[in-house]
DNA sequence: CGTTCCCTTGACACCGATCAACTCTGGTGG
DNA sequence: CCACCAGAGTTGATCGGTGTCAAGGGAACG
């Protein structure tokens, strides 16, 4: 089932024949018709490619398209006074990067290009009226703006109030959890193309002791994290560490209740 | 224009001719008609009272009514493991207070009244067909859902990557801007009915530390807080002590539209 | 007039930041 | 094939901000 895709495996065009990761997250929350499937399939056809550490949208700009990653990682991110950079959300294969531009104008926060990515563009007006008509999957898009939501919420708590290395833990946890949802974790690793100054940008911690950090979680036994993969040695001790329950992330919430 | 009104001010039911902040919130996003307003005022029409302290919604429970803020000071917040607390939003008359749980379901966090709170019941059924046909009013609440979302994001880069002066000095200028924005602000002053304590759950610091930085923001001539009353003597100092940009709140925005 | 929160203050411990140097790796070009 | 280089990871020493613990003060309230 779950299906372990490395960065260099040949992706073909969304909506040609490959495994589309928004039908995948939207499908496991909702319960779909083929023709729910086939219509987001079909807005994701037109795909642009950026380059790692290019932004994909900037901050003050007013996108004219909305934007759903389809190969990759993403980070929203915002620059503050004195230099430094807190990254708000990490955006994986099926998230969308900017739902909200239509409706609140300019962009009050920057998306980067972690590694080389594929996105797809969708005109407003496609996106728009995608959901008429079809209200499952306006639920099941609902479901996604909303967890996006949930996961927000839990990275205040975890910044505001877990120790540095329960912090690395639970963000490690948190992408473990949605990765599988997409089916991009094969057995107990996938990849993490993340440098240890991307994951203190996210936790709110320096390079240097996200070092510390990380080593503590190896001594553990509970993690290998080498050449850009993540392999969890013991899942449970794991969430047990950071205190982290997937309850937040509502999965198949929606689908218990048809 | 602006109306200060404090706690024990009799405030007549929402709908039966009371300032309906909700109303004011929307209205001051999107260019609502009299019947959008009047359809507004309605539904807050049943409202019951809850006492400071006690929750209004329990994490693990599914409500079976939507909730809104009528009057009165509430707070989001999760418990963690080791006993401390860590408030992810104030809640302020005018704010929804679990639009979400319609469709993701149990609650995964609770919501606490931190002072005597009146808060507006709706059935799930009301709250859907509400913006039915009214599409203007459909855009106002997508604005309140993103609006609330951004405010997340910002308060993740305030306790990530701020000092602690900073974070609280950022947390005042936020509530200043909302306050405003539902007519509680009174010239330079705003009732701030928060311990120190609870100050300190928001910004992911101790009370011992709070209280220390609020004697810095005191000594620097920015503020004056005392009687559970915030006055801002130099709001464009403490913005630029704080790094506070209201952009993120995108206020007018969709008004700015039209 | 006592009780209960809440605020305030001081001494001290410690976690994480900072600064600086060194290592390792992968890629590039001679 | 090797030399070089840039980016990322690692390590050590030290600093400083924030947490912790404990005691005292003050205001609201019954």
């Amino acid at each position: 089932m779950a299906i372990h895709r490395s960065p260099s495996d040949p992706c073909p065009l969304a909506g040609a024949g490959g495994r589309n990761h928004l039908v995948a997250k939207l499908g496991a929350a909702a319960d779909l018709s083929d023709e729910d499937k086939n219509a987001v399939v079909d807005i994701c056809s037109q795909v642009r490619e950026i380059a790692a550490r290019h932004d994909i949208i900037s901050e003050g700009v007013r996108p004219d398209h909305v934007h759903i990653m389809v190969e990759g990682w993403a980070a929203r991110y915002k620059m503050v006074d004195d230099g430094s950079r807190q990254i708000t959300a990490f955006l994986l294969p099926g998230d969308f990067c900017d739902l909200h531009v239509t409706i609140l104008g300019d962009m009050d926060h920057g998306i980067v290009a972690l590694t080389p990515a594929k996105v797809a563009f969708v005109p407003h007006q496609v996106m728009q009226d995608l959901p008429l008509g079809r209200p499952e999957l306006l639920r099941a898009l609902w479901w996604a703006t909303l967890v996006d939501e949930a996961v927000l919420r839990s990275w205040i708590v975890n910044i505001g109030r877990r120790k540095s290395s329960e912090r690395v833990a639970h963000l490690f946890c948190e992408l473990q959890a949605r990765l599988k949802l997409v089916g991009l974790v094969s057995g107990d690793h996938f990849d993490l193309p993340l440098t240890q100054e991307i994951i203190a940008d996210a936790v709110g911690l320096t390079p240097v002791h996200v070092n510390r950090t990380l080593q503590k979680l190896r001594e553990l036994g509970l993690i290998v994290l080498r050449g850009g993969a993540l392999t969890i040695l013991d899942i449970d001790g794991l969430r047990d560490f950071a205190g982290f329950d997937p309850n937040y992330l509502h999965r198949g919430r929606l689908a218990r209740k048809h």
